[in-house]
DNA sequence: CAAGGAGTTTAGAATTATTCTAAACACTGC
DNA sequence: GCAGTGTTTAGAATAATTCTAAACTCCTTG
């Protein structure tokens, strides 16, 4: 039976997060479907409808826990704009400016090349690309 | 004699804005010498520091509009943090995490192959990369 | 399976980044 | 110079996010 309480569960502690009511209830809305771009906003809109309410500061601390535990990740689009995103495989960004509606795409078509090498000290983390595109 | 306030107010009048005090005296720190990334808030406190003080709303708007005329371009790299580059030419950025630093590489080098087509309706605006980099 | 401690949640305040407001001011064309 | 529109300003307002400290809950141990 998928779905249930217990996916989510083994899913948080695999990942080592105790799975609390309030971090179950978050995964199933962020993990249960497809994949989902979310604002930290717009999630506790959608879990306060539901039976398991929970606050806009563990909305937060939920979404930065599972981005650190690899179970998302998050995307800045525009100042006071990020969205988490449930796709956490290799893949880019559109973003549609006006309205600003974000669309993945997926990376392996995608090839970057002649990028130079980190600076001194460093080592690479991600590479972002994000297209930005107007009506 | 280069530097001087009438090749910023040129400048300012060129890109359709009124050359007032203000506006020059923000120009001169950010395009007088080298390519620049600074934030409103450190150009606020360098301006402050200056015979021509000029209030934060005022270090705001001027970075608005000189971003919206193309003397400027805009990063956003986290959440509350983005960064005005006086560095307008094709190029992209590192981002270095822990502490927040960025640095433009030209991106004569770098070729980006297979970007899939805009959304229907949708015209292409700007393509950013961010490669992020940590210690 | 009861108890206790560490980790979590919460409401609300605090913080940070940015924009708004309306009154005072300054650039430009006449 | 004068007028009129665009600009600047201090301070308030807004928005997104984080902090605080008290209450609560999960999990381990006995």
């Amino acid at each position: 039976m998928p779905g249930t309480s217990l996916d989510f569960s083994a899913r948080l502690r695999a990942a080592g997060l105790r799975p609390t009511r309030q971090r179950v209830a978050l995964a199933r809305l962020l993990f249960a479907g497809g994949h989902r771009h979310v604002t930290a906003e717009a999630l506790h809109a959608e879990v306060k409808a539901s039976r398991m309410p929970v606050s806009l500061a563990t909305v937060y601390n939920s979404l930065n826990q599972f981005r650190d535990a690899g179970l998302l990740c998050e995307v800045v689009v525009a100042p006071g704009r990020s969205y988490f995103d449930t796709n956490i495989g290799h893949h880019h960004h559109f973003f549609i400016e006006p309205d600003g509606e974000l669309h993945d795409f997926p990376s392996d078509k995608v090839t970057i090349a002649g990028l130079p090498a980190p600076p001194k000290g460093t080592r690479l983390a991600r590479v972002d690309v994000i297209v930005r595109v107007r009506r």
